[in-house]
DNA sequence: ATAATGCTTTGAGCGCACTCCAAGTCAAGC
DNA sequence: GCTTGACTTGGAGTGCGCTCAAAGCATTAT
């Protein structure tokens, strides 16, 4: 698969799966005779790990941390593991601050329908 | 209240306050005679808003948005409910993509337990 | 063979959200 | 009155995560 169809297929620009691979966010993607990219099914599987990481707002350092370590073999099941809890807390973490905003702005919304309706704004700070 | 309390109230460095202030993410503060911010429990309410919103990961924009929309008055309910319906949504989707990420870190950390367990890594991509 | 297209690398540039710095002002204690 | 320390402003600098540009090589269509 070219970059080109990979960049298509995942919705991610030519320059960020270079910009993955250049630092190591995803390991060496498989090239052809005259150096052209040609990812294979497991770059692809990289490629969607890395996406699903950063749409998740993980940063670009623990993704290449890991890669690191997986590069370096099975002796470092247990300090992938380690990275990838500790990426998970963060998340968790995330997550409840995102549902406490959520919770507000309901909150908030609800005034303001009241308030579109009635023309008042019930009060409270902001 | 002094900059210097509300930093540490709300573990905000004090040129972050100011920041938010000068992009206008919170309205002007109160100030003394000698034009030194004294936040009153109104700005603290801004403030602790900003903080809330930020953490959750919305755009300072969104902010700025908002806070103008405020100062201009009962006029602008409906846009405010607008603005506010849209961040929510982002919010949501934010959480969904946090979600399924963390459900995906669970099922690597199960693999690799049983790795550091047994030696072996159980095969699946990446 | 030539032109067009698309890939390659290296390195610079950009937008966001701060964060730091310089130079100056103010307020409180000695 | 003078020093000290916290405050002020305006503007420059930083880190992250891309994003773009320049210059050159490869592949395909004519």
């Amino acid at each position: 698969m070219t970059i080109k169809e990979v960049s298509e297929k995942f919705g991610i620009s030519q320059d960020t799966l270079r910009y993955y691979e250049r630092v190591g966010m995803i390991p060496p993607v498989t090239r052809s005779s005259g150096g052209i990219r040609n990812y294979q099914e497991e770059d692809l599987g990289w490629v969607e790990l890395a996406k699903c990481m950063r749409n998740a707002g993980l940063p670009v350092e623990a993704m290449i941390e890991y890669v690191k370590l997986t590069q370096e073999g099975d002796s470092t099941f247990a300090a992938r593991l380690q990275l990838l809890t500790e990426q998970r807390e963060a998340l968790l973490e995330q997550k409840e601050k995102i549902a406490a905003t959520i919770k507000r702005l309901d909150h908030k919304i609800r005034r303001y329908e009241d308030a579109v309706k009635t023309g008042v704004l019930s009060w409270e700070n902001n």
